[in-house]
DNA sequence: TCATTTTAACTACATCTGTAGTAGCAATAT
DNA sequence: ATATTGCTACTACAGATGTAGTTAAAATGA
């Protein structure tokens, strides 16, 4: 399934991850010093993320609490699929060649990135 | 400058990219075995992308000639940034580990990528 | 010259997003 | 019991996008 989400919907979702779970005013306080929005403007969008089924509510008291209804970790790659899909012919590899040509990586990051190909290198090895 | 591109956005843009320039009806040609849009639909996004002075276009007789008034390396670059900036709190580095560990490349694409890495380490040393 | 074709401009409409107000029910306080 | 508060649902509205029809002007063909 493909994920889209926007600025506003992923900075909720984003909040969402990290607590595992919220009402509408927790969210709406946790967001404040960022982006200070009306409380129903935060339900509204997490009434559209429920219809999209990217979060689940239940009732708690007079209350609803929502929660993720996809990991972080998916709606990551599927974000990053996606603009690998439009830009770059779906080949992560050339993703990474335009972040290591054009991003201009220090010495220490790019033996830093060295380091981690090796380490997944020999984690898959293992394997 | 931020760049946002829409799908069928991009899609046109890029036609623009590879052609150098193109009028509508030619856009909508070379878009037609992988959509099918009505020529109107093709001209309506143009007009709204030079509203927004991503392209530019000029009169040649009687129909007009797009150009793109960015290049493509730009928007490749401003595009992975937005998500990077929404993703990874902008950084690039945490996407590229994200590639690493989430894209199963496999042996040679890493070592291909460890290539570039040094050749690109060199290829600043020099400068 | 009159009909036809080309082409851009304008209009239209559904959907999504950001943003928020209002209504109405349920709980709580006095 | 009544007033107030908390919270959800519904409504609203502007801007962006995908998609295309209609209009009008200009060019071309007969």
């Amino acid at each position: 399934m493909k994920i889209k989400l926007d600025d506003l919907q992923y900075r909720i979702m984003k909040i969402l991850w990290q607590e595992g779970e919220a009402s509408v005013a927790r969210v709406r306080d946790l967001l404040k010093s960022e982006r200070d929005l009306a409380i129903t403007t935060v339900g509204t969008v997490l009434t559209r993320l429920a219809k999209r089924n990217l979060v689940t509510h239940f009732k708690e008291g007079r209350q609803f609490i929502y929660k993720p209804a996809i990991s972080e970790k998916r709606a990551h790659s599927s974000m990053v699929q996606g603009l690998v899909n439009q830009l770059f012919k779906g080949d992560p590899g050339t993703l990474l060649n335009h972040l290591i040509t054009e991003n201009d990586f220090d010495e220490t990051e790019l033996d830093e990135l060295e380091r981690k190909i090796q380490a997944f290198k020999d984690s898959k090895g293992k394997s």
